[in-house]
Order: C-alpha cells, then structure tokens, then sequence
DNA sequence: GCGCACAAAATTGTATACAATTACGAAAAC
DNA sequence: GTTTTCGTAATTGTATACAATTTTGTGCGC
C-alpha cells in the first residue's frame, strides 16, 4: 500500500524528509547523497533534490563540496562544542519565558509529547525517541513565543542530533526523559527560574554525556535508510 | 572601467551581493526581485538567480511567494522585536568572551574598522556606514572564536538592517559610533564585563531609537539600485 | 463610465539537455 | 607486484525548454 496522497513532493518536503531521516539516525554522518539516487528514490527531479540539498546545507545539516556533491555533515569536536555553548545561550532563558507564558492546553500539549517520548523508547525505536527528545525543545521556544529564536534552536538541535550520533559515548536507553519531566514540572508550576535552571544542567548533562575527542562515522547507504519515509 | 576579473559569478557570489546592496539599504523592504531582471543584469541565468534567492530566504533577507516570486522581506514589528531579543541574548555574552580572547593584532584590526565607518559617515555615504556598523558586531563574534554564533549573529544583523529600514527613526548623522568607540576601550582594556555590559545597552539603544508601530515601505527599481555593484 | 470575461503576455515552477569535472578501472611502464 | 597513465563512465554544474500560474490588458455588456 503507497501513499494514498500522491501529491508530486516539494523541495521543502524532502528537505523535511531527509532532515527527519538524519534526526532519526537512519542517515549518518558522511553518507554521500547523490543527485540523481535521491532523485529516483522519491521521484522527482534533480532540481527539486538539489533545491533541498541547498536547504540542508543552509542549516548546517549538509555539506556541499564543489563538483563532489551533498554529505550528510560531520560535525568537528570544535563544532560541537559551539552548538551547545550556543544552545546553553539561547535555551535558558526561553525556557524561562516559556514557563511564565504556558497555557494549560500546551502543558496538556508537552505532556503528551513527553508520553510519546516515552513509548518510542519503550518500544525500542530510539531514533524515534531521539527525535522527540529534539522537538520537545523546539516546542518550549515555539511556547515562548520567539519564532526567531525558535528557528535557531531548531538548526542548533538538528546538529545536535549529528554530534550525538558521532560522540554519543552512553549506552543508556532512558536517555534523558527524566530531565524532560523535571521541566514539566517547573513549567506547570510557572516557576522560570527553576525552568531558567534545569534547562541549563539539562544542557550541561547533555554536552557532558559525549566523548569529544575522537570521531567515528560509518557512513549508510541511501536505500536502505530511506525506505519508507 | 568594468571587472578585470570577469569570473563567472556564482550564486553565493550573488547572494553576497544582493545582501550587500540591501544591507547598504540600496535595495528597499519590499522590492521585487524577478528572476529574469536579475540574471539579466548579472548576466547569469535564472538557475544562479534561483539558488541564490534561495538563500537569501533562508537568511529571512527575501520572503519567496509561490508562483509570485521573490521580495524584499519586511519584518512585522514582532519579527523586529524578536530579532533584538535574540541579538541580546547572543551578543552580550560573545562581546564579554571577546574582550577576554581579543589580541593585539586583533584590536587594530577592529580600529581600522571603526576608522572606516567614520570616514563612511564623514563622506555622507550612509549605506556603507551602516554596513561597516553592521560588520563590527559580526567582527566581534568572530574574535570570541565561535563561528555557529557568529553565524546567527550575521542573520541578525542583516535582519537588523531590514528592519532599521522599515522603522528607524532619528535622523542624527552620527549614528551610534561612540558606542563602538566605547566597546573598543572595554576590549583594550580586556574587561568582559564592562564589554557585555556596553553591548547590552547599545542593544537597548538601538531598539529603542526604532519607532515599532507603523510601517513605511518604498520598493526600489533593480537597475537603480545595483548598477555598479 | 464601470465591471466582468476572456485572451495575451509575462513570470515562476519543473524537467531535461548539455558541459565541466571528478571518479573509476584497465593497461602499460617500471 | 606496484605505480602511473589515460580513457571511459559517472556525477555535478549550468543553461535552456516547456508547463503551470499569475498578471495584464482588451473588449464587450450594462
């Protein structure tokens, strides 16, 4: 059974899909993604995948290496670090805004994205629980209400989830879900320093839970990752 | 006199450009940018055009309508609010990590820079002077070693030059070099504090010389506005 | 004169053709 | 056996052709 909706695929949608792929960890680090493979492979042109190839890039998600082609980026030990001392800037304090501002649909709202979180690990399928884990922050910047800010946060997780994916030393399956329902609580409390606060060690924890020396990319093969999307 | 270096122009080349001509507000909020118009002028073909817009679009510098083409953006006053709010919640900190990295040859770097807004203004030629002023933030970044913020910080700025555009205010000449001139002293000095705290309230300064009510747009004519770019 | 309908022109969206560059592999030289 | 060279294949870069959509302008009816 395919797509029931057969819509003929923007650049902007395979830009999501393919940025959904690399968030989920079915795309790694260093995978070429040729023109005309992906071309075929969702049935457009080559100047729709290019259109998206140059999005991705845009957020930092490509690379782009003249008459080489498009690669899932590899994100340096000093990239990586930028990313969250970026993160621990920006993050903080829309965690504070948010808390002070959150209604209660969008607590009920968080709390149902925190419950799925916790069933795509539960049922093992951790780069759904990644991904989650990503858009839980970009809600709390959408709660705050600082779209500009929130576009930020959004490239700076996608690259997160790079830099998680070459660095990630813990094997642990419970993540970091308990720091998700830490903030929850803060936020029904509307308590932003405490918001403010968590947000930040949930940071550091973060930053600190990867091995930034060495790198170790094992590049996919588009196919196989791509498949059913 | 025309080019002695007639290279081809690629669509980075051509993004730099346009977002040169409406950082120098040569190029007005709400301008239509036809594909076929630039590519003539540039004597590229719409393909270069395309991806170079597209870029643009993605720094929020252009706003692309389907099927209508390519324009100007023109920040909404909450849009310009929340611009700021980001530049003082990136730019405070990276100034107070730069005064403490900054070397010698560092600092006559960014002298020279202040030198050349003055002459810009001292030539009455504001558009410059506004692009050098603009460029000082972004060199900052750069002197605090932290290229992803830095990033975020030229989006901003050259978002910054949009909404200037849109909703400045003031007609003084002198714009705000003394506030560059003070945060020089602050980075001789190698004080962070002193220089995240005089960026704050430069930031402060700067929004509140806007006047974020009501909008007055005045598209331009391409030819007018990029001969001789 | 005003408004609507429809046709023509212009503009953008997409696919494809061709050029330029790179990657690969076989054969020759050492 | 290893390395170099060169020709072919594959891939990307760019321009152009065609389709879809919007805009513009004309003429008709009222």
């Amino acid at each position: 059974m395919t797509d029931l909706q057969d819509a003929p695929l923007t650049a902007d949608r395979l830009s999501e899909l393919l940025e959904l792929a690399i968030h989920e960890h079915r795309l790694a680090p260093g995978t070429k993604l040729g023109e005309d493979e992906l071309g075929e492979i969702y049935g457009v042109s080559r100047t729709i995948v290019r259109a998206a190839l140059q999005s991705l890039a845009h957020q930092r998600l490509v690379e782009l290496r003249r008459n080489k082609g498009a690669f899932v980026a590899q994100p340096k030990v000093k990239e990586a670090r930028e990313v969250f001392e970026a993160r621990a800037l920006l993050e903080p304090r829309t965690a504070h805004s948010a808390a002070l501002r959150i209604t209660d649909a969008q607590i009920a709202a968080l709390q149902a994205h925190i419950d799925a979180e916790h069933a795509a690990i539960h049922k093992g399928d951790h780069g759904r629980a990644l991904y989650l884990s990503g858009q839980f922050h970009i809600e709390i910047a959408k709660i705050a209400d600082q779209e500009t800010i929130a576009a930020f946060i959004q490239q700076l997780i996608s690259r997160s989830s790079l830099i998680i994916a070459l660095y990630w030393q813990r094997r642990s399956a419970l993540c970091e879900s308990n720091a998700h329902h830490a903030l929850m609580k803060a936020f029904i409390a509307r308590d932003g320093d405490r918001a403010q606060e968590l947000m930040n060690s949930h940071l550091v924890d973060l930053m600190t839970s990867l091995d930034l020396r060495n790198i170790t990319a094992t590049p996919t093969t588009l196919r196989d990752a791509l498949v059913g999307s």
